[in-house]
RNA sequence: GCCGCGUUCGUCUAGGGGUUUAGGACGCCGCCCUUUCACGGCGGUAACACGGGUUCAAAUCCCGUACGCGGUACCA
């Protein structure tokens, strides 16, 4: 196997890139370096052109690459196996389709929507909750198997719209091996004559999805579990070229946490980001993300949690993905994104919050060094990198209101303390004015004035910082200097009194 | 309705006949650290859906039931 892997991550344009699609372009990505030449392609499946977004494409490109996939063939990346478009693959479905007539697995059929539409209102009336086009009911309706041979012939020169549909045996078992879940087997008698080119010549999921899959040598199909009872159709379809099949892989669904199929409504109503483009926006960290969605619905089998892109892409297996349902836990994302985001150094993320900064129109970030200091003592307390910015605002301005709960603080006596520690600060010069000093100016005061800690230290705080909690704040003071603080000091106690 | 797939702590999962007083992680709770809020450290809470088999022995195998989810289109 090794060397010869093949996989694709075929999204349909219609929208952004969302979280579940995400997870199984990664769960193919892992899966394709896992092996040491595996391939990764990425095939866009935009078939149904009335829901075509534009620019849906680009985003997903964006979404893969952020996340640090690297993608091997694609509309954008060179290939052999080309063009990596479905929209630019019309006559090679054509052609196939046309095969599947002439070996009589498919058929020509004439029938409008609204007589497929009658169709099914006179089998449901006569006692059929699930009517189908199928090896009975083709019989009654309009198409090249009831029709007279040139009848069919002079509707199709004629420019008659058609559809051309799958001829499913009457009685089949049709048996499958996945991967994740084992064997798999349907009836034909369910399934129905499906459409596999659809009036408007374009082919529909299922034709595209087998003829590219065999075209580009797929040699392993891994995707959403809502693909398991299509799976059938495909393997019939495979059969009727004389095709081998891929293996097939049908990963579990992510869930939303109230239940049922993460869907963007859901996500929205619950507070989850949807796209893949909001957690790019958002500053989510990719590394944080990737290593989430792995395992959601998989794990290595140890107690390990924490892997990088390379070291996933080592550990991943499709036997250990899980069967059922994974519900989304946003707050395990975060956890994964504090993660990542401590790890990271003061400089780089120095860099990078100046251009989250730049983003929100954030002005006034200190120079490099201060601000390189000030994320010190800010990012153990943050989920992810943009709050640096709210929780250090006072980093960067005087705060210009004082956190109500951090209010109650100030009592009837603190502006005494407060105004003789400023006293006591003033003899201190810029060069002096560190946090040891500053610690031990305030324990002068609180021993002389026999008080606790707190009945200075909290006050100060608000004056200082505008909040109730927050990095050190004798070490944020010291960054601050000395003529910020005792301005701030000055303009609380006019403040409040 | 029918077809299919699933079901271990609240959540993600390990475990796949005896190694299990069912392990880890997130969350939650408590303690320690501490000038606040955090970080960190330590500890705790909490699960084999149910009923039948098979077996000396079942979370693990089989069969039912319940529940959940998916599919049932000229959407993917």
């Amino acid at each position: 196997m090794e060397g010869t892997v093949r996989v694709r991550f075929a999204p349909s344009p219609t929208g952004f890139l969302h979280i579940g699609g995400l997870r199984t372009a990664l769960y193919n990505y892992l899966f394709a370096r896992h092996f040491k030449s595996g391939t990764f392609i990425l095939r866009i499946e935009d078939t149904d052109q009335s829901r075509y977004v534009e620019g849906a494409e680009e985003d997903i490109i964006q979404s893969l690459e952020w996340c640090g996939m690297e993608i091997d063939e694609s509309p954008f990346h060179r290939g052999d196996y080309g063009p990596y478009r479905q929209s630019e693959r019309k006559e090679i479905y054509h052609s196939y389709a046309e095969k599947l007539i002439e070996s009589d697995h498919a058929y020509y059929a004439f029938d409008t929507p609204d007589e497929l539409d009658q169709m099914r209102e006179r089998l449901q009336k006569s006692g059929n909750p699930s009517p189908k086009y199928d090896a009975v009911t083709r019989q009654s309706m309009k198409n090249s198997l009831t029709l007279p041979r040139d009848e069919v012939e002079k509707r199709l020169d004629a420019g008659d719209e058609y559809v051309v549909r799958l001829k499913v045996p009457r009685r089949e078992t049709v048996r499958f091996e996945d991967i994740i879940r084992g064997h798999v087997s349907f009836e034909t008698k369910g399934l129905d004559d499906q459409v596999l080119l659809k009036s408007d010549g374009m082919p529909t999921y299922h034709l595209a999805n087998v003829v590219d899959d065999h075209e580009m040598k797929i040699t392993h199909v891994i995707r959403g579990e809502e693909w398991l009872s299509s799976t059938p159709k495909h393997i019939l379809l495979y059969n009727a070229f004389g095709w081998d099949v891929p293996e097939m892989a049908h990963l579990p669904l992510i869930m939303s946490p109230s239940g049922g199929k993460l869907s963007k409504r859901k996500a929205e109503e619950e507070g989850i980001p949807i796209n893949t483009k909001e957690y790019i926006k958002q500053n989510y960290e990719p590394e944080a993300l990737v290593n989430f969605l792995a395992y959601l619905g998989w794990s290595p089998g140890d107690d390990s949690e924490i892997h990088s892109l390379d070291e996933l892409c080592e550990l991943f297996t499709l036997d250990r993905v899980s069967k059922g349902g994974a519900v989304f836990n946003h707050k395990k994302l975060l956890w994964y994104n504090e993660h990542y985001l401590r790890e990271q150094p003061d400089g780089v993320l120095a860099e990078r919050i100046k251009k989250v900064a730049a983003d929100k129109d954030h002005v006034d970030l200190p120079d490099d060094e201060h601000l390189k200091k000030a994320i010190s003592l800010l990012k153990d307390r943050v989920s992810k990198i943009e709050e640096i910015l709210e929780m250090g605002d006072f980093f960067f301005k005087d705060p210009e209101a004082y956190d109500e709960k951090a209010l109650k603080k100030w009592k009837s006596d603190s502006a005494a303390l407060v105004k003789e520690y400023r006293e006591s600060i003033q003899s201190l010069d810029e060069e002096n004015f560190e946090a040891v000093s500053l610690k031990s100016n305030l324990e002068e005061v609180i021993n002389k004035n026999d008080v606790g800690f707190g009945k200075l230290m909290m006050p100060l705080r608000i004056a200082v910082t505008g909040q109730g909690f927050g990095p050190d704040l004798f070490a944020s003071m010291e960054l601050l200097g000395k003529e910020t603080v005792i301005k701030r000091i000055n303009k609380t106690l006019e403040k409040l009194g």
